[in-house]
DNA sequence: TTTTTCGTACCACCATCGAGGTATTTTCGG
DNA sequence: CCGAAAATACCTCGATGGTGGTACGAAAAA
């Protein structure tokens, strides 16, 4: 066991601390080194590319690209890359986009440190590992219908304070058809107004601030 | 120089891994020393009672009680404690309370570590330190009117998605004063209308999720 | 190919919201 | 003790939002 090469880790997160945190904890495992570090989802693709880490430790939130285009982009030209997800929150409409773009372990930031090491071993061992917690709070919205594209460019739009009518001039479509959408998004999100549309899709990840 | 005793560090934070990294980085100077650990509100302020540190890192979310909290319970007993706020968002609401209430600085998670020894340094040595990008943002919003109790609350009401009859019913007081409040409300946030009061409302920290 | 979903659009109708104004009581700081 | 601010309440009225129903073309899935 001691002579096998250690697991060759590559994290990326635009927090330093965290980094650091994650460094030290890491190369604190015999069987375990922290090959690359980066802060970017350019530096990411980067790093990856020229290192071919054994697991990529990927934060959900980028300086300039969402972690989950990265995770779309390492999948695409490297589908045997092995990612595990790491945020601090817990919208369920991210995790469920981390996975179907083939993450392998979604964790959160607070989770004691031996967890995250736990999880980089499984994955490396070919296992995909997403915390109950985690999990359970995916499969109450499991049966949930999606909001399409569209639904979710309105739903930003109402977040904004525009009105219907602002909304149908910047969306180049009849106010009517806005209604429409809005409509859809309120019974799919189990909202009693465009308020509380707001409210929820945030909460759940759908939009940001 | 050299012989001075360091500068002695309490952390206090709800992730691991970034108290590992705040470890390694307060630990890796040597005028400087960390002394202790918290994750919860009330484990700091035990700690701050027992250790006496020279300057507390403090989370502004931790699992028990807001760090704002904290911050009050802690110069309440202790006026003299040299408090830095530690958070990874911005809301300039949170910022305001934390610096009235007697924080020494306030950083952002995602800052260059030298960035954080750099205040620590000087916070010890009894200067105040706020990044520019934190200042600016609240000089942004110093002269907009600040939100009473009560209309907070009636925010509160409306981003979980009540109408006004709803909410006259749920604080015990008349539709026409629930209309009253949200005026000043939109007044106040420079809102066109109640969705974007509370959008302004959540990026600002008036109100949480 | 047929069926389903999505985006688009229109209509009518009622509920709700927001603007504008006035007024009373309480509380709090000067 | 007085003035300002806050919270309460009522009124009117026009603007906006939300419900229900129908419809059609395109694209995607079956």
């Amino acid at each position: 066991m001691s002579s096998k090469s250690p697991i060759r880790v590559l994290s990326v997160d635009d927090h330093p601390l965290l980094r650091e945190g994650i460094a030290a904890l890491v190369n604190s495992q015999p069987d375990m080194a922290l090959i690359a570090e980066a802060s970017t989802g350019a530096e990411a693709i980067q790093m990856f590319s020229q290192q071919s880490p054994d697991v990529t430790l990927l934060d959900l939130r980028l300086p300039d690209m969402s972690g989950i285009d990265v995770l779309i982009a390492l999948r695409t030209q490297f589908p045997e890359a092995r990612i595990i997800m790491l945020t601090t929150f817990e919208g369920d409409v991210e995790v469920q986009r981390a996975l179907q773009a083939g993450a392998r372990g979604y964790l959160l930031k607070n989770m004691p440190p031996t967890e995250l090491l736990d999880v980089i071993r499984q994955v490396y061992a070919g296992k995909k590992r997403i915390p109950p917690e985690i999990a359970s709070q995916l499969l109450e919205h499991m049966s949930d219908e999606v909001l399409t594209e569209r639904e979710v460019e309105v739903l930003r739009e109402v977040a904004d304070g525009n009105r219907n009518r602002e909304i149908a001039e910047r969306l180049f479509i009849s106010e009517e058809t806005v209604k429409v959408h809005i409509k859809h998004i309120m019974e799919k999100l189990g909202a009693a107004d465009r308020t509380q549309a707001v409210a929820i899709g945030l909460r759940r990840g759908i939009i940001q601030l």
